[in-house]
DNA sequence: GTGCAACTTGAAGCCGACTTCAAGTCAAGC
DNA sequence: GCTTGACTTGAAGTCGGCTTCAAGTTGCAC
C-alpha cells in the first residue's frame, strides 16, 4: 500500500478495487460519474470516495438505471463524504420504486405465462401473455401495440430499447 | 380486409397488427425470426403464424431474452401451426426459470437496499449492497469484483453488457 | 539515472436491436 | 392505364456502455 497522502488512488488501483476496467473508469470520468485530480505529469488520482461512487453506479445499473440516471442520483449526494442516512435514503427511494416496478412486471408476466401453459393457445387475439391489458390498445382490427410499454403514435414509432 | 387467399399479410399489415415497425419486421426476417414468401414482384407476404411468432419474440424480450435466445426457443416450436400444450410449455419453461431468477435477484437487491437505507453507510468494505456475496471475491485487499456477475480473469476483463 | 509497468490521449470499434435514407419498383383502386 | 401509397434494397446511422489501439509520457523501485 504505497499510497500518497490522502490515500489517493491511481486509476489502476481504483480499477482493481472496484472490479472495473481502467477504460471503464476513464469513461466514467468523461461522463462525469467520478472526478479525478491530476498529478503534475497529468495522471489521474482518485479520492477514496470515488470507490463509493463507482459502487453506487454499479448498484444503480443492476437496478436497471442508466448511467445518466445514476449520475442524476449521485449529483444529489455529497461528493467527498459518506452520505447521511437521509441523503442516502432519498437517493435510494427511486431505486426501491424501480425495483418494485420491475418485480411487479415480472410477476405479472409470470402469472400470464403460467396461465398460457395451461391453455397452449398462443392466439394473438386471446392469449393474455400477448395482451398487456395495461394498455388501452384494441382500437381497430386486431390487437395492436402488443407488448409496447409506452403510448406510441403509430406502427413506425420507436419500440422500447430492449 | 382485402387479404389474399390463405390470409397472407403484407409487411405493413403485420406491422400494424403486431405493433412493430416494418423495419423491425424486415430485421426479424433477416435474422431468421420470421419467414416470408414473396409475390411475383418480390414483396413479402407473411402467414398469419408470423403474428404468433412476432408476439412470442416480444414476450421473450420482456422476459429478458435476446433475439438469439428467442430464435432458439422458436426453433423448437412448429413454424406454421399453433404449438401443442407440450411444445409450448417446454418452450415456456425456460422463461419461467428466467423470470424466477430475475425476480429473485431483484428481491435480493431490494432486501440489501432496505438494509442499507437503515445504515446509510455506503462503505465499500461493509455495505451489503456492494458485496454481492454470491461471489467468492475478497481475495486480497479490498472488495474486488463488486457487482460483476461472472468470474473474471482480471480487472481488464469484460463486465456484463448491461 | 535507468528500466519498465502504469499511465496518457483521441479515435475508432463493438454489440444488439433496430431506424433512417435514397432511389427505385409493385399493387391495387379508379 | 395511371396514380399513389406501400413496398423493395443495401448501406449507413443510432444509442449506451464500454473496449481496443497506437504512440507517446510518467512515476517509482532499484
Amino acid at each position: 500500500m504505497t499510497l500518497s497522502r490522502h490515500d489517493l488512488l491511481t486509476i489502476g488501483q481504483l480499477a482493481e478495487r472496484s472490479g472495473l476496467a481502467t477504460s471503464a473508469l476513464r469513461y466514467y470520468e468523461k461522463v462525469g460519474l467520478i472526478h479525478a485530480t491530476r498529478t503534475a505529469g497529468g495522471q489521474r488520482r482518485f479520492e477514496r470516495a470515488s470507490l463509493r461512487r463507482v459502487a453506487f453506479v454499479r448498484a444503480a445499473q443492476r437496478v436497471g438505471l442508466s448511467l445518466d440516471e445514476a449520475r442524476a442520483a449521485l449529483d444529489r449526494l455529497p461528493q467527498d463524504r459518506a452520505p447521511s442516512t437521509g441523503e442516502w435514503s432519498g437517493a435510494a427511494a427511486a431505486w426501491q420504486h424501480r425495483i418494485d416496478q420491475q418485480i411487479e412486471e415480472l410477476e405479472r408476466l409470470k402469472r400470464k405465462l403460467t396461465g398460457c401453459i395451461g391453455c397452449g393457445c398462443l392466439s394473438i387475439s386471446r392469449c393474455a401473455l400477448y395482451n398487456t391489458d395495461d394498455r388501452a390498445g384494441m382500437a381497430g382490427p386486431g390487437a395492436r401495440y402488443l407488448l409496447t410499454r409506452e403510448p406510441t403514435t403509430g406502427p413506425e414509432s420507436r419500440p422500447p430499447a430492449g
